[in-house]
RNA sequence: GCCCCUGUAGCUCAGAGGACAGAGCAGGAGCCUUCUAAGCUCUUGGUCGGGGGUUCAAAUCCCUCCGGGGGCACCA
C-alpha cells in the first residue's frame, strides 16, 4: 500500500504555477529552482508551507511576496486543497479541505497499522549487522543500546519498504576468544579447589565465576589437564555465551535472520580469499614479515596489517571476508552499527569495501555513544574485560523490556546518554512509555464502552465525517496523517529517536481529543464519527508501538 | 598531537537553512457525580558555550577559540 503524500501534490502544482508564470511573461522562467515543501511548526500557518518565492527573489529581482502572489495566481485546481495564503516574508501556506482528512481516516481506520507503509526504499536491499558481540560474555547496555537502536532501525526500514537482513557476527576465533576459554578454564579448575592462576589480560567478570561452577558440576574433574578437555571448555564457554546472549536479545524483542561466524570464513579458505581479491587489485603488500593493506590508498592514515609475522590473521582480514560476502549476496546498502569505541575503524572498513572493489558509500556505519548506567548515584561500569558490570538482562529483567527499549530507543545515537535504574523503571508519570501506553489502552477502553452502551456501529461508508470539527479532532488527523513521513524521515535519517519523539507528541493530540471531546455521546451521528476517528488513531498508535516493539496492552 | 561525538530552560533532551527556539520533568495556578486523572488547561523560566563568516534567512553550514565524553595496537 503505498500513502499519498500531499506534500507531492503541492511541489508539482508549485512547478506547474511557475511555468505558467513563465509562459504568461509573469516571471522569468524558474524551472530549476530549488525549493521546500514543509509542515510549519506553528499550526497558524496552514498544513503546508513552500519557500520558492525567497529562494528564487535574488534571481527575480522582486520581493518574496510579490512573487508568492504570482506563484499563487498561476496554480491551478488541486484536489482536496482548502486555501492558499502569502504569509510572512514570502511563504506560501496551504490548507488543506476537510475531504483530505475525511481519506486519511479511512485509510488509517480500515487499513490497519500497516496503512501508512510506503514503498519510499524503493525496494533497496538493506543489510544491518549489530550487536555482533563476541562469544565471550553477556551482553551489557552499551550491546542493548546498539540493539534497540538497530532493531527500531530495521523495523522502520522494512515499514517504508526496504527489504531487511538483520544479522549477527561473532568472532568465535582470535586471540580474545583464547583469552576466554583459558579464563574460563582457570575459573572451573577453581571451582574444583585448585589454585588455579587467572592469566594475564584474562577476563575478571564475575559471570565467569559462575559459570567455572557450572562447567565444574556439569564435567566434575573430567575436563581437568588434558588438550581435549580444554577444547571442551573452549566450546562450552562459547555455546554458554551465545545462549546468553541469544536469550537475552529474545527478551528484549531483537530477532536476528543470520548468525554468522567468523569460523566458518576461516574453515571456507574466505579469509585468505578475501585477501586474493586485495591482493589482484594492487593493495596488498608483505614487509616485516607481515602482510600489509595499503588502505593509505583510500585515505586511511596509515596501512593496516592483514597477517601477522607469525602468521596469525589480525581481526580486520576475517571482517574484510565478511564484509566481501555481505556484497556479494547483492545487498544494495550495507549498515553497520557500532559503539563510539570503533569509530576509528571506519576508514579502514571504508577502505576495505573500495579496495574490493565496491563503493564504500554502500558501506553506512552507524556509531552509538556510550550509556552511562547509573544506579542511584552510582556510575556502574560496563567493559566485558574488566572487573563487574550490570548485564543488559539484568536491566530488562529489573526495569522491564518495554521501558527499557524506550529509553534506548529515545535519545539520538550521537548522545553520550545516561540511563538511570531508578527513574526508569519507576512505575510512574516520570515515564514516558506510559503515556504512549496508556494512549493505546483508553482507545480500546472507548470501543469497549461503546459496545456495552449498545452503540451499533455503522459501516464506514455510512457514516458522516463532517461532523468532525473541533480542533482537537483536526490535530488528531494531522497526526495520523504524519505517520508515514515521520516514519520514512525517521528511517531514511537513521534516527530511530524521531519515532519516540512522534509517538509523544501523537498521544499528546489523542489525550487531549479525549479530554475535549466525548466519543459516546447522546448524539449518534457525532458517536459514530469519533468512534471512527478513535479506530483511525488506534491505526496509527499501533503501527508506532509496533516499530519501537513495545507491548500494546488493552488495559493499564 | 590527530580523529569522532557533544555544549540549547533549574534537570534530561528534541530541533540536518525558514516564520515568535520546543517537549518532558522540576516550580506556580486550575480541571474528576458522565467514556481510564498513568490524563487535560494555564503559567514561570533561554546572550542556542564565546567570537568571526556564508545566506533573503543560521541553534542548524564554514573558520576559530573554550568546556565535557570517547578513540587513536601485528587486541576485537
Amino acid at each position: 500500500m503505498v500513502t499519498t503524500r500531499f506534500s507531492d501534490t503541492i511541489r508539482i502544482a508549485v512547478r506547474g504555477a511557475l511555468t505558467a508564470a513563465a509562459t504568461s511573461g509573469a516571471l522569468p522562467p524558474l524551472d530549476d529552482v530549488e525549493f521546500v515543501v514543509e509542515r510549519p511548526r506553528d499550526r497558524a500557518n496552514g498544513d503546508w508551507s513552500v519557500n520558492v518565492a525567497m529562494t528564487a527573489a535574488k534571481r527575480v529581482g522582486r520581493p518574496p511576496r510579490d512573487i508568492a502572489a504570482v506563484v499563487v495566481e498561476h496554480l491551478g485546481a488541486v484536489p482536496h486543497l482548502g486555501r492558499v495564503e502569502v504569509a510572512g516574508p514570502g511563504f506560501i501556506n496551504f490548507t488543506l479541505a476537510p475531504s483530505w482528512y475525511h481519506d486519511v481516516l479511512r485509510r488509517a481506520a480500515l487499513g490497519g497499522p500497516d496503512h501508512a507503509r510506503s514503498d519510499a526504499g524503493a525496494g533497496e536491499r538493506i543489510q544491518v549487522e549489530f550487536v555482533s558481540s563476541n562469544p565471550n560474555g553477556p551482553l551489557h547496555i552499551g550491546h542493548g543500546r546498539g540493539g534497540v537502536i538497530g532493531d527500531v532501525l530495521c523495523r522502520m526500514l522494512d515499514y517504508v519498504g526496504h527489504p531487511v537482513s538483520r544479522e549477527y557476527y561473532y568472532n568465535d576465533a582470535g586471540v580474545q576468544m583464547d583469552r576466554f576459554a583459558a579464563s574460563l578454564e582457570a575459573r572451573y579448575l577453581q571451582a574444583l579447589g585448585h589454585d588455579a592462576a587467572m592469566p594475564e589480560d584474562g577476563y575478571q567478570g564475575d559471570y565467569l565465576v559462575a559459570w567455572g561452577a557450572e562447567l565444574a558440576a556439569e564435567h566434575g574433574a573430567a575436563l581437568v589437564g588434558t588438550p581435549e578437555g580444554t577444547a571442551r571448555i573452549r566450546a562450552w564457554g562459547m555455546a554458554r555465551a551465545m545462549r546468553d546472549i541469544e536469550e537475552t536479545l529474545v527478551l528484549a524483542r531483537i530477532p536476528f535472520d543470520v548468525w554468522f561466524s567468523e569460523l566458518d570464513l576461516h574453515r571456507d579458505g574466505r579469509v585468505g580469499a578475501a585477501i586474493a581479491v586485495l591482493r589482484d587489485r594492487g593493495y596488498v603488500y608483505e614487509a616485516e614479515g607481515a602482510t600489509w593493506f595499503r588502505t593509505t590508498a583510500f585515505g586511511d592514515e596509515k596501512d593496516r596489517v592483514l597477517v601477522k609475522s607469525d602468521g596469525e590473521f589480525t581481526y580486520i582480514a576475517p571482517d574484510i571476508a565478511y564484509h566481501l560476502d555481505k556484497f556479494q549476496r547483492g545487498f544494495g546498502r550495507v549498515i553497520n552499527i557500532w559503539g563510539a569505541d570503533h569509530h576509528g575503524y571506519i576508514p579502514r572498513m571504508k577502505a576495505a569495501v573500495a579496495g574490493l572493489g565496491f563503493d564504500p558509500d554502500r558501506l553506512e556505519v552507524l556509531i552509538t555513544q556510550t550509556v552511562n548506567l547509573t544506579r542511584g548515584g552510582e556510575p556502574v561500569r560496563m567493559s566485558t574485560r574488566a572487573g563487574e558490570f550490570v548485564t543488559f538482562r539484568e536491566v530488562i529483567e529489573e526495569v522491564g523490556v518495554d521501558a527499557t527499549r524506550y529509553f534506548l530507543a529515545a535519545f539520538s545515537p550521537d548522545t553520550a546518554m545516561t540511563f538511570d535504574f531508578e527513574a526508569a523503571r519507576a512505575q510512574s508519570m516520570d515515564n514516558p512509555v506510559f503515556y504512549l501506553q496508556y494512549a493505546h489502552a483508553r482507545m480500546c477502553s472507548l470501543v469497549r464502552f461503546a459496545g456495552e452502551q449498545g452503540v451499533v456501529r455503522l459501516p464506514l461508508d455510512d457514516v458522516d465525517l463532517t461532523v468532525l470539527t473541533h480542533p482537537a479532532e483536526a490535530e488528531l488527523l494531522r497526526q495520523i496523517d504524519r505517520l508515514g513521513e515521520e516514519v520514512a524521515e525517521a528511517a531514511a535519517r537513521r534516527a530511530p529517536h524521531r519515532l519516540t519523539g512522534f509517538g509523544q507528541e501523537f498521544a499528546t493530540s489523542f489525550h487531549r481529543f479525549y479530554t475535549d471531546c466525548r466519543i459516546v455521546t447522546e448524539d449518534p451521528a457525532t458517536t459514530q464519527a469519533r468512534l471512527w476517528l478513535v479506530e483511525a488513531a488506534k491505526s496509527a498508535l499501533t503501527a508506532i508501538l509496533g516499530l519501537l516493539a513495545l507491548s500494546a496492552s488493552e488495559t493499564m
